[in-house]
DNA sequence: ATGAAAGCGCTAACAA
DNA sequence: TTGTTAGCGCTTTCAT
């Protein structure tokens, strides 16, 4: 019998759907997507007395079925609620059409703007985000990295946690790169081998914010130093203090001060900075300084007046600061986009890996606009 | 031939592994993991001259293995970097271990804590994320739908977009609903059912705020409004106007502006709301509010003592506006600890729908706290 | 124009 | 203790 049934061979006005045994009938009793087994192209071939592979090439659009059997099954699919199983193609095709993305925390407007570039990008093309976040822990890493290669995401994007960083242990990082896998380095990178990273030009942005700083007159300038050991934390105070020397400014050790990345930490770490007059701070970012200002401001101290300040990141709140805050935009939705745009270069066939390093941008605010000038 | 030259009946100091054929060399010369095929349970059955199935029990520590087999196997699949295709498990066992989570923004700390409450959950219950970005727009909203639901993840959780809201177009969710695959709102719900949801109750929160303004002597509380048609907007609204009805005070549409949820989109809103006087500022969130501080300073109106403030989500930079910034918190990071648990509870068998409401907490700081009392 | 069969990687029921 | 086989859902040669 076949799909002869099918055809409207038998008739001119004898519409395909017509024909078909029970389908009708049970659409309207029991349809098909209230069954809690999601319905299969077996499922499809059954209700149409034919083979899987035609189910499959109707879906698909194959030009080898007629056009109206075509558009029945595909109505019938869609009516029913059919969605193929990408697993088993993921299965077959050797790509999963998905992404790992493994983030040390979600918190910030750094990371959430990444994610959102990456999206932008990505979903167009039809691929999916695992994201994972580590909260900095070595062991969650290592972990997500094992289910992300269990799931056979088709590439990982990864900002590494401070305990890699602190305990050095690298070797999950190194089994990932001798696979085929992948592997793209956001932000926080890993320093061995010329990999694939987007990075800002963190170095120069704080270089940048330190010499707008001595340019507004101030001579002793505090940096709130992020954590030791984290990249981010490193190049930025290497740019403080590369630009201090440049200006023959001494780098006073009692200027430094450690903070996590929360406002919160700040507030410690400036209590002991005033101590020593500083007449200018630089933080390591834009929520550092946002706890800086509220401990200088219960102190009546004047900013920018009596002490400048320049953050980082350029979060959306900074010009709602109190002195609106100046900042180094990092360009942070750009890092998930061009991340995105690597990976899909690479999937493409090119070879070498690719160091990006975006410009930061300075964007001056009245926190560190000094009248005197 | 089989698997006895792997016995160590051939010798009592018989390491297993010295009698694998080739093995070691290949291992020294091309590691098996530099292949860019992925190691396959077959390949190391070939190597072991044995069946997959064997393979595939010492792997899972099945008991009937030999156990030094066992042993042997598993160091040997460590060591050349095999990792279990899951792929084909989910195929197989029919659920993925990954719940699709879609929400219409990233950029604000509420959906960020959700997403890492989430994490804090199902990491440890061996689940991964799909998080998708829907930018509010109903098109994609569907499209991820479609993408989750094809992907097979075990359940979506969702935060429904703006434009679901405005079109009133659910069919997406009502397919979704059909499927056996769990539903689980956050945040911003679909009313038409008594479906899964975890929400904090926004119009209490809202009520509770709004009374704390009145108490510290307001009696022209502006609300600054959030967009139509969303949850969250028209339940705080309702909490906003159902407490100035209970304390008998007029309901004064001048008083009432509509923002989105950025500080940017306050400052026009607030220039608006001033000319008609407010002594107090109900914000729809913390953003809207640090938006409105701005113009309220420029126009050197004292907070709180001429006009208090109080917003909602209680985000980390909160207490460091200026003046420290009353508020809601919603317990954002909660909210995604409940629908892990929800779902965990789900697939656990509990078969009732389940509304969880989370209590909001009121938190007072400078920005309301009048002297005048 | 359609069907049959193999196979992606893995597990589990059944045999041996 | 280990092997054989079937099958999860789909696509794709190779037949017909």
């Amino acid at each position: 019998m076949g799909f002869s049934n099918l055809k409207f061979s038998q008739g001119k006005g004898n519409i395909p759907i017509l024909s078909l045994k029970y389908s009708i009938f049970e659409l309207i009793i029991t349809p098909a997507y209230k069954m809690s087994q999601p319905i299969s192209i077996k499922d499809i071939a059954r209700k149409f007395k034919c083979a899987p592979s035609t189910i499959s090439r109707a879906l698909n659009d194959h030009p080898a079925i007629n056009i109206e059997t075509r558009k029945t099954i595909q109505e019938y699919a869609t009516r029913i609620g059919y969605q193929k199983n990408t697993l088993s193609l993921s299965l077959l095709n050797k790509q999963s059409k998905t992404l790992g993305v493994i983030l040390p925390t979600m918190a910030h407007f750094h990371e959430s703007s990444m994610v959102e570039g990456m999206e932008k990008i990505l979903q167009p093309a039809g691929y999916l985000l695992n994201i994972c976040v580590t909260n900095e822990s070595h062991a969650l890493e290592r972990a997500y990295m094992d289910r992300l290669v269990a799931n056979r995401v088709d590439a990982i994007c990864i900002s590494l946690s401070q305990e890699t960083y602190d305990k050095k242990r690298h070797d999950h990082i190194d089994h990932a790169i001798s696979r085929a896998l992948p592997l793209i380095f956001m932000d926080r990178f890993y320093h061995a081998q010329n990999l694939d990273q987007v990075i800002t030009d963190d170095y120069q942005g704080a270089f940048l914010a330190t010499e707008h700083l001595i340019q507004m007159g101030c001579r002793r300038i505090a940096h709130l130093h992020g954590p030791k050991g984290i990249t981010v934390s490193q190049q930025r105070f290497q740019g403080y203090q590369d630009c201090l020397r440049k200006y023959e400014l001494p780098l006073l050790p009692e200027l430094i001060a450690y903070v996590s990345f929360s406002a919160e930490s700040a507030v410690e770490a400036t209590i002991t900075l005033l101590d020593h007059h500083p007449d200018g701070i630089f933080g390591v970012n834009d929520e550092v300084c946002f706890g800086a200002m509220k401990v200088i401001r219960e102190k009546n101290i004047r900013i920018p007046d009596d002490i400048a300040l320049v953050g980082f990141d350029d979060i959306p709140l900074a010009q709602f600061a109190y002195p609106p805050l100046s900042s180094v935009s990092r360009q942070s939705r750009k890092i998930g986009e061009e991340t995105a745009q690597l990976f899909l270069a690479k999937i493409n066939g090119q070879q070498e890996n690719k160091q990006i390093s975006l410009e930061p941008q300075f964007i001056v605010r009245e926190s560190s606009r000094k009248r005197i000038f």
